[in-house]
DNA sequence: AAGCGATATTTACGTCGTCAATATTCTCTT
DNA sequence: AAGAGAATATTGACGACGTAAATATCGCTT
């Protein structure tokens, strides 16, 4: 074994994601990870200032696979601007029954700041996905059409919101938690389809920005 | 000062929730809320098991919280279905807004076991103020009506789900952070409004049910 | 008044994050 | 090729934490 690991940072970051889900997230520690990877307590500290880097470093790793688990069921599903929704729902749903300790990690974390380019960019990255399977859908409320950003967040709101309650098992029915994300396919045809595209850049105008 | 605190338990419990607000989720521990106290750092012990015990009592006491944050906004408001089901919505925002460390506390929780009957109450009576509110509310998917407890889910995903992403900064706009809860006040017309009541006893069919 | 259960303190141990000092390896310049 | 300096890793130390065992004090019952 070399003195020098090679790639310490990488495997520190997936020495976490191994804890998170093998151990849970408070087993999730510098010295554990260090440990793990064979290496002595201190070295993350020349990769990473702190605990709260390297758990941001994992969380933008997170992002990064959320956005693979959404594209996945994307993939799968029919083109129709209402099956991409469904299909980006239910990934980002999969993702975090498959992925509790992580996905809770993602979110308790502060909003990304600025210097923080890696997870922002992951965060901003999952936000044009579902700014996209949101662009086509133009709900009209009294006959108002609603602003993307608006269907953004109403949407947004609905599955995050779904996935934690199941993910903190706060949902009753164990078909429930499996995810059926009840009306967000048999409710969508009464929101009407419009022909929006996506506007702008959609990683400069992530979440985070 | 006596030897014997006299209420000690909840005085632990208070200085949980004070350094829960003053100085964040990290700063919550036992030896912390006991030197708060102004007493010795193993005294917590003869009252809560361990730090875990502890939080739980402590989100035990934010659900009685939030179920009061909640009849305030239902006493306030008008009395037809729509308006209460808007209020309970705006009341469950605004305590979260209020006291992010505890909201975010109270779901990180697993979800509480028979034996914590403490905590268990105090959820359970705060999902009785959701059903309550969401009972007359019976939108048809389809034409079918949707049934109470799907109805109940799709509301507290969406309100949770609002109200996490807001506690966790996760809204771009200020004011969707400050809770407009879009479309829940428009959309609610689109819906039928029956005659349903509530079904059984609230208490005996809660979320931890 | 005595004693016992409830409550609080003291002391101790292991783990953690963090820091400073030191050691090793790598790389670049010459 | 050689050595200097940067990058990377180790060692040792410190204080805070959770937890446990042993001890001390209080208050109530009899």
């Amino acid at each position: 074994m070399a003195y020098h690991h090679g790639n310490l940072r990488q495997a520190l970051v997936q020495a976490g994601l191994d804890i998170l889900a093998e151990e849970g997230i408070s087993a999730l520690t510098l010295r554990g990870c260090a440990a793990r990877v064979g290496v002595s307590h201190s070295a993350p500290k020349n990769h990473f200032h702190n605990l709260d880097r390297l758990i941001a470093a994992i969380g933008a790793e997170g992002h990064r696979r959320l956005s693979v688990a959404m594209l996945g069921k994307m993939a799968d599903a029919e083109p129709s601007p209402r099956a991409q929704l469904v299909a980006a729902a239910k990934g980002y749903l999969a993702f975090a029954l498959d992925h509790p300790d992580l996905f809770r990690l993602m979110f308790s974390l502060p909003r990304p700041e600025v210097f923080d380019a890696e997870r922002r960019g992951a965060a901003d990255e999952s936000y044009a996905i579902l700014r996209r399977v949101c662009a086509p859908i133009v709900p009209r409320i009294n006959g108002v059409p609603v602003a993307p950003a608006v269907v953004e967040t109403m949407v947004w709101s609905y599955v995050h919101g779904y996935a934690s309650l199941a993910v903190n098992n706060r949902l009753r029915r164990p078909e429930e938690a499996m995810g059926r994300l009840p009306g967000i396919e048999e409710a969508m045809p009464e929101f009407e389809i419009g022909d929006a595209t996506v506007i702008g850049d959609a990683s400069a105008r992530g979440p985070t920005g």
